[in-house]
DNA sequence: CTTGGGTGTAAGAAGAATCTGACATGTGGC
DNA sequence: GCCACATGTCAGATTCTTCTTACACCCAAG
């Protein structure tokens, strides 16, 4: 059986955008039904390569499908991808719960942060 | 006990890309702990009122919100807004089905032609 | 060595979403 | 009248997303 996962702010939130689109949703009804590599899968959803490209990244990047670089048995790199099983679960507490952990905003010092705490260190006593 | 509602494609768009948004995602966070007008939740979570009015009113559109223009006892006309109890599955299967009734592309000019436009400019012939 | 099919990526145009800063309206109280 | 506080809306600037059009590379077959 498959858990419902409670995601973090950002990571839902990413999830959020990645499918509130129509072209990736039919990138992820298309891979419903089996796995593919992008060519085809351009010109079965007739959208172009580079455009199916960008948004498989964006569908990746938010864990909701994974590709893999395999060598086709005539030696060709062929990218497939696949759906990932993902489950959530979109009620006002989840995204209430998930909203209190957003790193968004200005808080663009992020990684700043670890190196604040580097810089602190000894005194430079040459 | 809440369903799961199964919402057609462009409902389950309209609502991802509602959620799709740190803003309205603690929208969502805020008014999971009750009801607030509009000015007031703007002074709350810090976001100018024309803002936060152009944010509810994607939400209200989704069928996240629901917002009551009221009469506070001392006269002033106030616009409260709560939740609604909303509860959507989030899987691949969900996502490929909804996928199908997709109304996308411009095929929206199926019966948005009603009337005749008053295309009679009469000559002013005085 | 050219053609065909696979991969990735970058630049810039086009379009959509977001945000600010006005403006306009209404009410009650001083 | 003026102020405080509520409502709505618009024009424009800004920023983000989407999409096209190129370019690069690799491998195998003709």
């Amino acid at each position: 059986m498959s858990a419902i996962e409670t995601p973090t702010g950002d990571e839902l939130l990413k999830i959020l955008t990645a499918l509130g689109n129509p072209h990736r949703m039919r990138i992820v009804a298309a891979l419903a039904q089996g796995r593919n590599y992008v060519s085809r899968l351009a010109r079965e959803i007739g959208v172009s390569r580079p455009l199916l490209h960008m948004h498989l990244q964006r569908l990746e990047a938010a864990g909701l499908v994974v590709g893999s670089l395999e060598l086709s048995d005539s030696g060709k790199a062929m990218k497939f991808f696949e759906l990932a099983p993902f489950a959530y679960a979109l009620t006002p507490q989840v995204v209430a719960e998930a909203a209190g952990t957003l790193t968004d905003q200005d808080e663009n010092e992020k990684q700043n942060e670890k190196q604040d705490e580097t810089r602190h260190r000894k005194a430079r006593t040459q």
